[in-house]
DNA sequence: CTGAAAGCGCTTACAG
DNA sequence: CTGAAAGCGCTTACAG
């Protein structure tokens, strides 16, 4: 079997005995054209199989109709919840998505970012790698193409941000704590000043002002790449203090679990001794056993709201760059691993 | 800040005073062009900062250097490390990928292969959705546009297709049981004759048959949509029986964690009582306790492959369809779930 | 070694 | 209501 030749407006336009302009006028529905005119080529396109070259119209129109995704790590369960919104929000709105991975390296975010400007995306959502020190390249490119961050964002770039109400959902993670009557709360963080991290602090800190509960920064922990054997580590180091913590919240769902790991195997009692709250809602969460108190991020609308804001600009250009925060909902989910209220 | 123009061939040739030809020659590294020129044609773009337009190109010779990737689901751990693979091969080929999820949805993967099409990607990448039963559409495109399939694939389609040694995987995951002094081993398998699901199950026979070990159906149990409750529900049918099992192999890590989480539940000790074993190397299987023994799928080799193969049809294109399987060699790891050997 | 010209498939301002 | 023509940015067979 040969290839099947694509069937274009030419050809319909021969077997017509039309004008290419008109045929391509009446299957785009133009007004000037009469009912009868575009009643015949419609038929005929729909017979012949006629798809329309949206290489072609895009190099026309200077619109690709495809949108660039940037993030760290497409392996991270939370990612690809956001990844489903994303793809789903982009293909109802006649897009479609380009992913790439930063692997949370600098430099590769930058030749990313390039390397989609060259293919002629329309736009770009990007989550910034881990670490980024010098936001400079971000700042050139953003007078040149539409650009929206999520989830990992920053301050120092000017453009639409949608992120989940960070501050709030671990203030609330933390009450809860406090609710069920948990008074020496440790927090387990990120060295890196990143966005979550920084403002998952500032929840943890006003809710012990609001309580009136002191901070102890001896279980104020800080990690470098946080993750499950962090977790752990930070564990033992919290288990060996003299006044040990009676809750612990790490403010990533992979650290939690190595904590949980760390309390089960010296036998300390989740939550009675100590509770353990993490962040993100990971099907792990539910895995391990005690199963993780968490906050579910709504991954799929944080990617859907990106999307829109992001073809939005797209499609309606600002002259000025326009600094917006979305914030998107959290949800407390809690489980065996502290108590019910 | 207004939009930066893009520099383009034309811009460059009138500083050069030379022609479009010429200077898009040079930048080639036509032979025909002189060194002299090339060097000044590319002096310039570099310090005007000229980045080819790629669509413009790709429209021209009629190639996008875009590569549709179809997977039924992205949240799936074990499709992230195939993707990871796919993103880096292609992209160290020259290549972007516009990814789309299936659902599981046999209609929406038909639109999909479509839509991949319209937008005029060079070749197509594809995992098949659970329960496709008609794979006509698929056999339509098979001469229009390359296609190599991966994981999910169907003998019935005509194409490369990239899998691991399902077979054989099975057969050692089965056979380590045996070695183990298990004798009386039960399988959970798909209903849904998946190409994985039979493959597997064939594993399941041959062990039993060249260890002289009778094969119980009472214990071949099989479910729809299978995954971590399905587990939990077939392992309490097996403790309901007479005669229990000593292992369980599930075909997927999810069902062998819905397995060990009722085990765990009615008491029984792992492995001593019964021991089990499942597929894939989830993340999962070293959060559940005890750690899960399980064949490791290298998904990242199985991506980089499929693309590949795939970006050698495009390049260089084939007169006739060719049915070529690749297997990718699997890994067993021993965990807490079963013996050590 | 270099250039003028055609053309990829489409859209759209201009003309009638 | 319809058509001829220009043009998006690039490549390449043809000519010199």
């Amino acid at each position: 079997m040969k290839k099947r030749q694509q069937v274009t407006l030419k050809e319909l336009a021969k077997q017509l005995e039309l004008s290419i302009s008109t045929v391509s006028r009446a299957l785009n529905n133009h007004p000037d054209i009469s009912q009868e005119t575009k009643e015949k080529v419609k038929a005929l396109a729909e017979k012949q199989h006629y798809v329309p070259n949206i290489i072609a119209s895009g190099f026309r129109s200077h619109r690709s109709h495809i949108l660039g995704v940037i993030v760290p790590n497409v392996s991270h369960y939370f990612t690809t919840t956001m990844l489903k919104g994303i793809l789903d929000e982009a293909e109802s709105l006649g897009y479609r998505v380009i992913i790439s991975e930063s692997k949370n390296d600098e430099k590769k975010q930058e030749e990313m970012l390039r390397t989609m400007m060259h293919f002629g995306v329309d736009g770009i959502l990007m989550a910034l790698a881990r670490k980024t020190k010098s936001v400079e390249s971000i700042l050139n490119i953003l007078p040149t193409i539409p650009l929206v961050m999520f989830d990992k964002v920053s301050d120092k770039i000017p453009c639409t941000q949608v992120v989940i109400n960070e501050e709030e959902a671990a203030f609330t993670a933390v009450e809860h704590l406090i609710n069920t009557g948990k008074r020496r709360i440790a927090i387990i963080k990120e060295t890196e000043q990143s966005f979550n991290s920084k403002k998952r602090y500032e929840g943890y800190l006003r809710a012990h002002q609001e309580y009136n509960i002191p901070v102890d920064q001896k279980i104020v922990l800080s990690t470098e790449d946080i993750s499950m054997s962090k977790g752990r580590m930070m564990a033992n180091v919290l288990l060996s203090l003299k006044e040990r913590p009676d809750a612990i919240f790490a403010i990533t769902d992979s650290a939690a679990i190595g904590v949980i790991k760390a309390l089960n195997r010296f036998n300390v009692e989740i939550p009675k001794e100590i509770a353990v709250v993490g962040f993100s809602n990971s099907v792990s969460s539910t895995i391990i056993s005690p199963a993780l108190s968490t906050v579910d991020q709504p991954g799929n609308k944080i990617g859907r709201t990106a999307v829109k804001y992001l073809v939005e600009e797209v499609e309606q250009p600002k002259e000025d760059l326009i600094t917006k925060t979305i914030e998107v909902k959290t949800n407390l989910i809690v489980r065996d691993s502290s108590y019910k209220a």
